[in-house]
This record gives structure tokens, C-alpha cells and sequence, in this order.
DNA sequence: ACCTGAACACCGTTCAAGT
DNA sequence: ACCTGAACACCGTTCAAGT
């Protein structure tokens, strides 16, 4: 299923005759991937289709088909291929509370370079190989740190759930982001802000009264500061359960 | 029908449309918010379409939005709607951990009830009245604990993370129970969890020796179970904050 | 075995025209 | 001020036919 085809590969005899200048690559599923990883990573969610894809593949949609069985097949491959961006350590048990908070800021720091990779994620159920390449590795720190292989599979379980879901709701801040016009991350977050806490500040203090009091705090933290002490949260958890 | 508060909150900024002053004698935006979520319970996010919600009010799509800016904007009120029947107890500081238990299993009761909305949710950041209720019980619960206003609010965000996030995961799983033809929640986790072990039975071993090895305990607990030890997880690391 | 044009069955939203 | 039929601009997927 990795067989990479870039470039070198020749064009068939039966399509000599097309007219596209430049010389035509196959059509494969790889190809398929890395083209909507493309439009993604530029586009958004919304940007993706199936006749976006092929566009970018100088096809018709129909073309798709015989490699992917369909657009939500395609969002599984191309989640599975990100997670194949997080780069994994030596496993070392004696400090799995280290590797384990760094592992989940590098799945975090991954998912939010292809910002709606998450919005895709979270609408399957990730089975393949660099999913499980990642679950391995966390499973397999856990236990060997002591932890019991049912414990583990739980804390694993919630681990990824609360990775792919901080992420995904980064992807969404995101998406108005770029639905707004806006590119300056900075900007975005400074406008929200001044969005939500005029809001807030505009609220019946007698039936919100600590919303309506602590506005500034409400609004305090940016997203890599919420996902830090919510991991933090969970690692002291963890470490709980595992003397 | 449960207990709402359908009290006076301004809209927020960023809401397009208004509540109509008066029920008109065909269409309101109550009567469209109720059709939206019978449909949701009854056929899923996938059902829910203009055209469908304006079929369940006998007139067509185009009439929707004269009350209604769009979909995002229906599916955004059908969410504080839900959010709507969640039961609030009188706050007690002394029992925080206790009372900060219980309104999370409320909380993902009342989202797991109408399946498909936490679908719909994390896809918006909410703002309406009953979700500001909820955040004015949480964050108060806190502060009251004796937390301070930054750390309460950073715990009450990773906390409602935590149970939308959870409550959308399981919906995706209702989803596919529902595109299977099954109707029996007990039926669907059997054959869901055969699937997945035989095939992480069939890895090879050398790659993935743990997940390999103890496959019984992976797909051990089910999403209750799996819920209850992520949410105490949190609950212990927000405790060792509390002191 | 692959690829394709064309078509089918949808869907959100708009708009001029009605009441 | 509300409501509507009709249309516009899309989109995922299928299929017979081509190479």
C-alpha cells in the first residue's frame, strides 16, 4: 500500500494522444491522498470535495472511485497518513510521565499543522497503521511503567480522545479564522476575545454572577495554554492510579 | 417536559437572526428548533436538512429563514435547547467533587439522549442561554471550592471539553449502529468489539507486541465505563489543584 | 484493469413575486 | 411582515461506455 509513484512512472501508450502538455502520472490511491492533504491543509474541510480532488489530479471525479471507496474512506487515509508525522522516542518507562506529556503535545502539535485533519478525525474510528504505530507506543510506556494492561487501555483511550478533541476544537477556531478573512492568528484570537467578553460583560450579573465578575479570566488563557494544563490535569491523574 | 430557562439574555454578537417577539399562527423559531431536534433523535445528524425540517412544518425550505439564519445557526439553538434539560442542584462547595461528578454524568446523560447533537455541538461554540447556566454552575462550583477564577476557569473549559467530546464519539458509534440496521445498543457493542479484536488479533506481534498481547483488556469496558474513569482521571488532578 | 463523460439524486440558499 | 415556488450553484456517487 506504499508503493510511491512519483514521477519516474511512464505514461501508458493509450494516452499518447491526450492533449495536457506535460506528461500524465497514474492515478493511485497515494496520489489520491496527497492531493487532498493538499487542498486540506489550503482549503479547509470545506474546500474538500471529491471534484476538487480530481481536479487537482487533472481528472473527473469519477476517476476517484477505482482507488478509494469514497469521500469518508478517503478522510480515514489522510488522517492515518498525518499521524505518520508524529515522531516517536525510545520508550523509557522510568519516565513515562515525561514521554507521555511529550508525545501528547507532539500528536497535538502534528494534528494542528493540518488544522482540519482533527474535524475529519474525529468522524472515524482510526484503525490504521500509524494509528495504531501511536497506540502502541502509549500502551505499551503504560504498562511497562506498571500500570495494568486494562488501566492502561483506559488511560490510553481517554488520553486520544482528549487529544483529537482539543484539536479538533482548535480547528474550528481556525475555520472562522480563515471564514472571517483574517490570517493573523494573533488578530483572530484578540477579536474573539473582545467578542466574547463583551458578551459576557453584557450579561444580568444577578443570574451569572461569577461569569459576569471574572470575565477577564474567563478569556485569560489562549488554546496551547487550555490544552497544557488539561493534559497536566490528566497526567496527575494518571500518575495517581499508577503507584 | 424538563425544567428550561427561557429567561431574558441578549444575543449574542455574532447570532444573526431574532427570536420573533410574538408565536406567529404557522411558523416560529420554537416550531422550527423542536422539528430540528425530532429529527435529529429520530434520524440523525444525516437526516437533518432545510428541506426535511421544512417538510416535518408542512410548508418549504425557503420559509425557514424568515426565523432562521441557516443550518449552523438551527443546529447551534437545537443544541441549547438539549443543554436545556440538564438539572442543576443547589451548589454545596463542601461536596465540589462530588456535585462536579454528578453534573458531568447529567451533562453526558441529556447529550447522549439525543445522540447526534453532540455532533452537531462541537462543530459550534456555544453561547446560548442554557449553556451559559450550566458554565455559571460549574464556574461558581469552583470558585466557591476555593479555586481561583483563572484555574476555575480553565477546569470548567477542559472539563466541558471532556464531556462533549465523549458524548460526540459516542454518537459517531450510534451512527454506525444505525447505518448497520441494528437497533440493540448491547447487540451493537458485541459485534463492534469481535470486529476490532480479530483484527488486532491478526497483527503481527513483533510490531505491536502489547496491543497484540492484551486484546481482551482493550476491548474490555464500554463507553460508560470508559467515560466514568476519564472523568474521574480529571477529577483527581483538579483536586490536587484544589488545596 | 483502468479511466471517463454524463447523469442522477440530492442539498443549502437566494430571490422575485405573492399574500 | 411573512411566506412561497422556482431556480441556482453545488456535491457524492453511479454507470455504461471507452481505452
Amino acid at each position: 500500500m506504499v508503493d510511491r509513484n512519483e514521477g519516474g512512472v511512464p505514461a501508458p501508450p493509450w494516452r499518447k494522444s491526450r492533449r495536457s502538455a506535460q506528461p500524465k502520472r497514474q492515478l493511485s490511491q497515494d496520489l489520491i491522498i496527497e492531493a487532498g492533504l493538499r487542498i486540506l491543509d489550503a482549503e479547509g474541510l470545506d474546500g474538500l470535495n471529491m471534484r476538487r480532488v480530481a481536479q487537482e489530479l487533472d481528472t473527473g471525479p469519477a476517476s476517484l472511485y477505482a482507488h478509494v471507496a469514497g469521500k469518508e474512506e478517503l478522510l480515514e487515509l489522510i488522517y492515518d497518513r498525518v499521524l505518520g508525522e508524529i515522531r516517536l522516542p525510545e520508550r523509557d518507562p522510568g519516565r513515562w510521565k515525561e514521554q507521555l506529556r511529550a508525545y501528547a503535545m507532539e500528536a497535538h502539535r502534528v494534528l494542528g499543522a493540518h488544522a482540519d485533519v482533527a474535524r475529519a478525525a474525529l468522524a472515524t474510528i482510526p484503525s490504521g497503521e500509524n494509528s495504531l504505530r501511536a497506540g502502541e507506543f502509549v500502551f505499551g510506556l503504560l504498562i511497562e511503567a506498571g500500570m495494568s494492561p486494562r488501566e492502561a487501555s483506559l488511560t490510553m483511550d481517554r488520553l486520544s480522545l482528549y487529544i483529537v478533541g482539543d484539536a479538533y476544537e482548535g480547528s474550528l477556531h481556525y475555520a472562522r479564522m480563515r471564514a472571517a478573512g483574517l490570517s493573523d492568528k494573533r488578530e483572530y484570537f484578540e477579536s474573539f476575545v473582545n467578542q466574547i467578553s463583551s458578551y459576557y460583560r453584557s450579561l444580568p450579573s444577578e443570574r451569572f454572577p461569577h461569569v459576569s465578575k471574572y470575565v477577564d479570566d474567563l478569556v485569560a488563557d489562549d488554546g496551547e495554554e487550555r490544552f497544557r494544563y488539561g493534559l497536566d490535569l490528566m497526567l496527575d491523574g494518571i500518575e495517581a492510579r499508577m503507584a
